[in-house]
DNA sequence: TCATTTATTTTGTCCTAGACATATTTGACA
DNA sequence: TGTCAAATATGTCTAGGACAAAATAAATGA
């Protein structure tokens, strides 16, 4: 009985790494990885090890690297490249790391239990910007470094929905200023950054309507004249290729009235420059603070 | 000034439309739909009517329509082919009417409220089945109706999350058996069917993990070693393509040891035929209640 | 030496045209 | 009416090529 390998099509390798099918093929011409095995039809089989590597290589280029560098790497030469790459590592505090234990021990009751003592302890504003929002990076960190996994992630960051969930609904407040309707565009999947914006927002006094991620630009257009909305908020994570946000965000910019604000942020949005104007970008999440300041001071002058 | 129009590349589509590059361009030459105008360089360029209709038509697609019988159709043609399909529809109680009123009237507020009072008035398990699962058809039908939009849907999905979400935390239960992982492969982003799962597992008593949606099939075996799970849940919403949910779902019962019992529902598997062996397909929700006390009773025969 | 502009390379995404496995439908037969 | 085989419909894969936008390297000037 011969050892039975799992081998993926190239359309599985795409949703599972999140790379293109023209870009697994062109990659395969030029540096010579991936390599897949044929079937009888000459189609595309990839082994399990490098789709592996592939996700790997996918995460060193969200953080900048260039594919001729990585591309080719055997994985203990991707792990040489990583531990190697200290940079400017922040020191993290001794409770981020008990967190991180939590998560590798898999105990996420216990997670989640801590991650609620801190919220109650620090505020949810510390909570958000001293607790889960480097606990995100240092998690995020550790995934590259292989250190965890990516089911742990994503267990971990059910357990920030939960609490950040449960949070919110208790500080909503239904006639709060500006209105605020929070989504991502198609392509955009993670929430994290939206609820924490949401949170932010709401802990502002501003009303929130969150429609979740993945929202069409013909929808969001509607949805704000429906709701009639004063901000659109929308959430980009580090995963998103930055010609992506840029024409996503210009198109959106193009379709709303000049009277709606726009203001984008998460890590997918550092990257950009020379943005249009019309459109605010956020960097910390204190800005979304501050930008809700400034909307009222502006309304109050002009109204 | 000539009048601007939204247009579309070809990869925006994709994103927009969940339908693919290839299928798109294979539909122009079949069907001579989608025909988008070309810019200097030959690329595709759609126009933002255009993808309105491919949503229309991915959507028909879904519920069992053939390609050529709606690719090439015009919006009236669309729109009198879905009025004239009665069919079996079911009844709706006045109660999920009146639900489909707020959704229309964008009474966020009003209506998560409505929800948590059924919830209190009807118990758990009647919610999903009686509320819940109707009304998710019904908007579901609304929509393709065009009386509701997807921004509609996208907040009336927020909500029931916020709901279930903080009804699960209550009746949480760490010391339950089986312990059941949930979560979804990737390529399926919709959460509300594995929700739905999680309470209704966690109702019968068992210990549910949740991890969230598109786990890769590697991590997933991963992560059921890790927590030591009896039992996999994944779930599938209708706009899945039956035989990726096959393939999938036969990836996985292949690296999953035999001792782990694996669960697929939800409206994308209801297709399936011919399913392998040591994989049960899920019905209706209470399918789940039953399939826990099964395997509550093989256990204590068996061991 | 540093900053700014310009040339070069890199890289992702698009193109055409064709092939074929699988799912669905049609047609023949019992 | 039900079952099986042939025909059709459909999505996804292949190859090889092209080019714009982004990033890097080189050249220029202060």
């Amino acid at each position: 009985m011969s050892e039975e390998i799992s081998l993926f099509n190239i359309g599985v390798v795409e949703r599972e790494t999140g790379i293109g099918k023209d870009t697994l093929r062109v990659w395969e011409k030029r540096y010579g990885f991936p390599l897949p095995v044929r079937d009888q039809h000459e189609d595309r089989l990839y082994p399990a090890e490098q789709v592996d590597r592939l996700r790997l290589i996918r995460r060193l280029l969200d953080i900048g690297m260039r594919p001729a560098k990585v591309v080719g790497l055997s994985y203990p030469e991707l792990n040489a490249l990583l531990t190697q790459t200290p940079g400017d590592e922040p020191v993290y505090s001794a409770e981020l790391l008990e967190f991180v234990e939590l998560i590798k021990a898999h105990q996420a009751g216990e997670l989640k239990l801590a991650l609620n003592l801190a919220l109650l302890r620090q505020g949810m504003g510390d909570f958000l910007s001293k607790t889960i929002h480097p606990l995100n990076l240092l998690v995020g960190d550790a995934w590259l470094r292989g250190e965890i996994h990516v089911f742990e992630e994503h267990l971990y960051s059910e357990q920030i929905i939960s609490v950040l969930r449960t949070a919110i609904t208790t500080i909503r407040n239904p006639r709060g200023t500006p209105r605020v309707l929070l989504t991502t565009l198609p392509g955009e999947e993670h929430s994290l950054g939206l609820l924490m914006a949401e949170a932010t927002l709401s802990l502002s006094g501003a009303y929130c309507m969150m429609l979740g991620v993945q929202t069409p630009i013909s929808e969001i257009v509607l949805a704000v004249q429906a709701h009639q909305a004063d901000v659109l908020t929308l959430s980009f994570s580090s995963a998103m290729p930055a010609a992506q946000v840029k024409s996503g965000v210009e198109q959106v910019r193009k379709a709303l009235p000049e009277t709606v604000s726009l203001w984008i942020g998460g890590a997918g949005v550092q990257k950009q420059r020379n943005v249009e104007p019309g459109i605010q970008v956020m960097g910390p999440l204190s800005d979304l603070t501050g930008a809700v300041l400034a909307w009222r001071a502006a309304v109050s002058s002009n109204g």
